[in-house]
RNA sequence: GGUGCGGUGGCCGAGCGGUUGAAGGCACACGACUUGAAAUCGUGCAGGCUCGCAAGAGUCUCGGGGGUUCGAAUCCCUCCCGCACCGCCA
C-alpha cells in the first residue's frame, strides 16, 4: 500500500512509477474518489459534532421529561408529550442528515480502497528503465574453479572437456526423480523425488537453513503455508497475484473462511507481526523459514514444461528482514542479503550472475529487485547438434519494499530518539530467497556432473547426505 | 462434531445505557531522591482520519457488520475469531 497522503501531495510520482512498472491503474480516479470522500467526511463530522452537542444539552432534560411522563395523567401528560416531541425533532433531523453523508462515504470507499491496493510502489530512481526482462542489467558474475570449473555464461564442454547432460537426463540416469508417478498423482508439473534425489533436496534445504541461522544470526521459524486472505493482501500478493495462488474453498462447503496456499515463506514470515506495534529495540527482525511453496503457474502454459524448473510445488528457504524506516538501512540490508546468497552459492561452487531488474520487471510491491540466476548448461536454445547451449535460470530474487508491505500489514514501531514525537512508524521490509529446491538441484546436478555420469556432491552438502561425496552413476 | 465461555489500550484487566476513550496494574518516557544502581515517589503515555503553517480543534475506533435509542463498550440480531471440556483422530 502506498501512502495516500503522499499520493495527494505528489500524484505524478505515482503516475510515473506505475508507468515505469508497466502497471495500468487509474490514479486520477483514485484522487477524485478520495476528494469526494473527504468532502463528505468533513461535512458528516461537523454534523455529528452538532449532534453530540445537542445530546449533552438536551439529553438530561429529555430523560427528566420522560420520567415525569410515566407518572403524569390527562392534560399534564399531553403537555409533556408535546414538549418531548419538540425536543426530539432536532436531533432526529440531524440523524437523518448524518446517515445520508454516511451513505455517500460508504458508496465511495470500496472502489477507492480497491484502487489504492493496486497502485504500485514507485521504483527507486537508480533502477534502470525497461519494459520487461530484456531490460535487466547484469551486475556481476562469479564462476567456480576446479574441480568443477564452469564459467558463468560460458561453455561447459570447453571448460570440462565433455558434453554435459541436462538435468532431465541426469535425474533419469541416476534415478533421482519419478515424473510419471508424480503426474499420475497430481497432474502436470508434478514430480516425485526418489532416493538420493530426495536426500539431495533435503540436504540443500538443511544446509541453507542452518547457514542462515548459524552463520548470519537469522531466527529459524516454521510458519503456516495455509493462510487467510488478509495475509495475502497484507503481504502484497493480492490482488495482483490472485491467479497464482491456490484457493482452498472452505466457504463453499459452509465452513468459516476460505484459505490460500502460500507461494513463498515470505507470506508467513511477514504476516507474523501483522497489526502489531513492535518494540523498536527488537529491530531489525531477521527471520528464516523453510516452507513448501505452491504456485499455479497460470499463464505459463507450455513454458518449461519438462523437468524440475517450473513446478506447482517446491520447498524454499526464505530470508526476511524487518527494519526501521530508513532508506539507507534498507539499502544496506538488501546488499547484505544478496551477499549471503553469493556466499552460499560460492560454497556450492555454482556459477551465477546478479541481475539488476529493470522497472518493467519489478512487481507492484518492490522499489528495487535483484535476481540471482544460476548458470544451467542444460537450458537454452539448441545448437546445430541438437544440444542445449546453456542458459541462466532464475534461482533467487531479492526485493526491497520499504514500507509498502508493512503499511498494508499495519506493522509499526514506536519511534524514539531525538526529533521524534514518539509517534508510530511503518517498518521497512526486505526478502530474498536463500535456496529453492528442486530448482536449485538443476545447476547442482548439471555443474557437478562428471564424465562418467556420476555427480560430485559439494563439500557443504555432504554432512546432510550421510557423508557420501558423489551420486554414483547407476548400473 | 457436541457443549460451555469469551473477544476492551503496547500487554494484563475493570466497566454492562448518558458524567467512560475507557478504573487499576504492568511496560515505557521524563523528573525527584541516591556516590551509582535497585527500590520508592511525582508526572506523562491508545491509535486512525479530517481541518490547520503551527498551537490545536473535530471525528471515528472497546472482534466485523446491522439494529434498538435523543444517546451504546454496555441491550438485540448476525458473522468471524479464540479458549475450555467431551467425542473422534494423526
Amino acid at each position: 500500500m502506498i501512502d495516500l497522503k503522499q499520493l495527494r501531495e505528489n500524484p505524478d510520482r505515482f503516475r510515473t512509477g506505475a508507468r515505469l512498472k508497466r502497471i495500468d491503474v487509474d490514479i486520477d480516479r483514485a484522487l477524485e474518489l478520495d476528494a469526494q470522500r473527504r468532502a463528505a467526511m468533513t461535512e458528516q463530522e461537523s454534523l455529528r459534532a452538532e449532534q453530540k452537542k445537542l445530546e449533552k444539552e438536551l439529553g438530561p432534560q429529555m430523560g427528566r421529561l420522560s420520567g415525569q411522563l410515566k407518572k403524569a395523567e390527562g392534560d399534564e401528560r399531553a403537555k409533556l408529550e408535546a414538549e418531548l416531541t419538540e425536543l426530539r425533532a432536532k436531533p432526529t433531523a440531524l440523524k437523518t442528515a448524518i446517515q445520508a453523508k454516511e451513505e455517500v462515504v460508504a458508496a465511495l470507499t470500496p472502489e477507492l480502497e480497491a484502487l489504492l491496493l493496486q497502485i504500485p510502489l514507485p521504483p527507486d530512481a537508480d533502477v534502470p528503465e525497461g519494459a520487461g526482462s530484456e531490460g535487466n542489467v547484469e551486475l556481476r558474475t562469479w564462476s567456480p574453479s576446479a574441480p568443477d570449473a564452469v564459467p558463468a555464461g560460458g561453455s561447459f564442454q570447453d571448460a570440462r572437456g565433455f558434453a554435459p547432460k541436462t538435468h532431465l537426463e541426469l535425474v533419469e540416469s541416476l534415478g533421482l526423480v519419478d515424473f510419471e508417478r508424480g503426474v499420475k498423482l497430481a497432474g502436470t508439473r508434478s514430480y516425485v523425488l526418489t532416493g538420493l534425489g530426495m536426500r539431495l533436496h533435503q540436504a540443500v534445504l538443511q544446509y541453507a537453513m542452518n547457514f542462515m541461522a548459524d552463520r548470519h544470526g537469522f531466527q529459524p521459524m516454521s510458519v503456516p503455508v495455509l493462510v487467510r486472505e488478509e495475509a495475502m493482501i497484507g503481504t502484497g500478493f493480492f490482488p495482483a497475484g490472485r491467479d497464482q495462488a491456490y484457493l482452498v474453498s472452505e466457504q463453499a462447503r459452509g465452513a468459516g473462511q476460505d484459505m490460500y496456499l502460500t507461494g513463498t515463506g515470505e507470506v508467513g514470515l511477514m504476516g507474523l507481526h501483522q497489526d502489531e506495534i513492535l518494540d523498536e529495540a527488537s529491530l531489525p527482525l531477521k527471520y528464516v523459514t523453510v516452507s513448501t511453496c505452491f504456485r499455479r503457474e497460470a499463464g505459463a502454459a507450455g513454458r518449461d514444461t519438462a523437468g524440475l524448473y517450473r513446478i506447482h510445488q517446491f520447498d524454499k528457504v526464505e530470508q526476511v528482514v524487518i527494519c526501521k524506516a530508513d532508506e539507507a538501512e534498507s539499502r544496506a540490508w538488501h546488499q547484505k542479503m544478496l551477499g549471503y546468497v553469493e556466499e552460499l552459492l560460492q560454497s556450492l561452487e555454482l556459477p551465477y550472475r546478479l541481475l539488476q531488474c529493470c522497472t518493467g520487471d519489478l512487481g507492484p510491491k518492490n522499489a528495487d529487485m535483484v535476481d540471482i540466476e544460476c548458470w544451467m548448461p542444460g537450458r537454452g536454445e539448441l545448437d546445430p547438434s541438437g544440444r542445449p547451449r546453456g542458459d541462466y535460470g532464475e534461482t533467487h530474487s531479492a526485493s526491497r519494499l520499504y514500507d509498502f508491505q508493512c503499511r498494508r500489514l499495519n506493522m509499526r514501531y514506536r519511534e524514539s530518539g531525538s526529533g521524534s514525537k514518539g509517534g508510530t512508524v511503518f517498518c521497512h521490509s526486505l526478502n530474498n530467497t536463500v535456496a529453492a529446491s528442486p530448482r536449485l538441484l538443476i545447476p547442482l546436478l548439471e555443474i557437478h556432473q562428471q564424465p562418467d555420469g556420476s555427480v560430485r556432491i559439494p563439500d557443504p552438502l555432504r554432512p546432510w547426505m550421510g557423508g557420501i561425496d558423489r551420486i554414483p552413476a547407476s548400473r
